[in-house]
DNA sequence: TCCTAAGCGAGACGGTACGTCTTGTCTTCCA
DNA sequence: TGGAAGACAAGACGTACCGTCTCGCTTAGGA
């Protein structure tokens, strides 16, 4: 059973090799105009080699993001504690996006799919949830109820990463996080009173 | 050229079945899912009928976006004027999908398409340009730029109507835009100075 | 319901195109080496196409032996009388394989699939029941149990009209009916007493 | 040098194993519905040892038959002669298929497929050639050619061997033997005047 | 009232992509 | 080092939609 390492090499390399292929397409023509068989293509690989690692299309772009999770959660441990602080996470998420750009223009640029969008706002609502639950999650005495409070946060800071993603601006990522502080920290620390 | 009303009558009948089983089967499936032959199947209209009105189902969705889009213009100007307050504008929008609840659901909802949301998406920023950019957009002096800022507002604004919609609260349209009021009004402020 | 002469024409036309593709494939390629895709290409038809006339490459080439079948009922109707002589029979069947000789080739010969042999034999040996059981397939009395005996009389028939069809020998149909009729009509009176 | 015979005796099992696994899968799903990968999963083998043995299904197949073929020129040669009659080769082989049913129904029952049957046809041929080619096979002056004659007697054969394996009737193979003798002798003997 | 142009239903058609399946080769590991 | 395990490239299969098309029918409206 020692043996399989050999093979298990193959294996990422192959789904490696697929990866990339799915996202230099779609830096090329947009996630949706991307076929299964363009990526067969590129990669050089045959069809039932594909169907034999990923179910379809979304599954190999979801998991190139759950590399880029990977990463940036290891990024995260790496850096400084949020302190609490949810415009410390949003600015180390600026920076990782920042420093590989290409992967985030293909995963959550406007040439990707709704999919990883999805994907990501869900995995930052969680994010906050774990971290700050303590913090505000759980008051009920609020005007505006938790849920809403966080699906706003998680919603404003994608609309500026992803404006900040499809816009060749030359803005970096402190100052992007910035604009979303000024935006949001005044109606945050109004709400909790 | 005068005798066109009865034939004109009959085009009229057609794309409005068009329209009408496309928002009954989005509810239904999801905008996803369905095809053009379903809508062709439910409206019992041949299949060179559908092409002959709508170029495809994009385009058969986005007509009914359009009627929408009247019915809200129609509202806004009935309605009293914004006195150039983008929190009078959303809370007529918060209002008027209450009063349309199912073709809100059925074009901005999850089950309706990216394509809704985006053409949405424009459409506010095109209209908050129009009536706000003496107040800001043409400042060059603030730390956010008014793009940015323009794009901040209706991001948050829409995450707020499609959480509405998705998730059955009883929330009243006033309740939401108090939300987003006190969400977004003080960040606004204090960009603004 | 008068109207469907026009579209019936479009889709025999395409069902003879197919046909005539599949048959000419056979002749180049032998029935087994011929696939779908070539066929398609062949005839220059959609996929879905040939799918919505056939079920797959046998019900096309069945298909292509019932139009065998139905011509050659019509020249045995032409022709004179069998008598009750199975020789008199075999003998229009290679008189017709002699005066289509490119289509029994496809069909029959060697290049032509298991599928059509089968077909033939069955439909052979129904023909030898109907038209000949009051003389003999009732009987109980034989060495030879009808059944066999029909088995015998039509694979031995085949035996020599597949031959004759994969070697090009000069012989006319009339020779070879002799022969089968030599070799068989013998032991066929024997068993009779 | 030495070592060999262990690995030969290993590599002769694996054969069998194929084999056998082969044998059993075409009883159960009939020849062409019987894939390489189900005899590699019965045969508990890997794919490549598959090929290292067998260039494809068909060798493995024929090699079955092989095994057939040396087994019955064992039975031939201890019975007696055959003085010449082919009835008394076909008695040897109707005999031969009663005592080894299974296999031979395997191979040319008509769940085996066309690849046994024809190699059947092509060395019982040979064997006619062989063995009375001095009674008959070289003369020049008959109605029926040599050729047309040993395809006819072979078909014939065939012809009641498989109707034999394939309904499963109580005859003995000496009566099946008479049968065939009673058809065909008449005829031969016409023939050969 | 009849004629004629257009709207329309029905659905055949050429294409494209899908996800599945099988084949024969090639790579890696292990005994 | 040679045989077993199984990953792989290749490509055919049958299905599902798409957007174009051809065909007759119905149905105004103007003559």
């Amino acid at each position: 059973m020692v043996g399989k390492v050999g093979v298990d090499r193959r294996i990422q390399r192959t789904r490696q090799i697929l990866q990339d292929a799915l996202m230099a397409l779609i830096l090329e023509k947009g996630y949706d105009a991307v076929t299964v068989q363009d990526v067969i293509d590129r990669a050089n690989v045959g069809r039932s080699t594909f169907y034999s690692h990923f179910q379809d299309k979304d599954a190999l772009f979801l998991s190139g993001f759950e590399s880029l999770r990977e990463q940036f959660e290891q990024y995260l441990s790496d850096g400084a504690s949020m302190n609490g602080d949810p415009w410390n996470l949003s600015l180390q998420m600026f920076q990782h996006a920042q420093s590989h750009l290409q992967l985030y223009k293909a995963l959550a640029g406007k040439q990707g799919g709704t999919v990883a969008l999805e994907h990501i706002h869900k995995y930052l609502t969680a994010l906050m949830r774990e971290h700050f639950k303590s913090q505000f999650l759980e008051r009920k005495d609020m005007d505006v109820p938790p849920d809403v409070l966080a699906h706003y946060m998680v919603s404003s800071f994608m609309a500026l990463l992803t404006w900040w993603l499809d816009h060749d601006v030359p803005y970096p990522a402190e100052r992007m996080n910035d604009m979303y502080r000024q935006l949001t920290q005044p109606g945050i620390i109004a709400v909790l009173r």
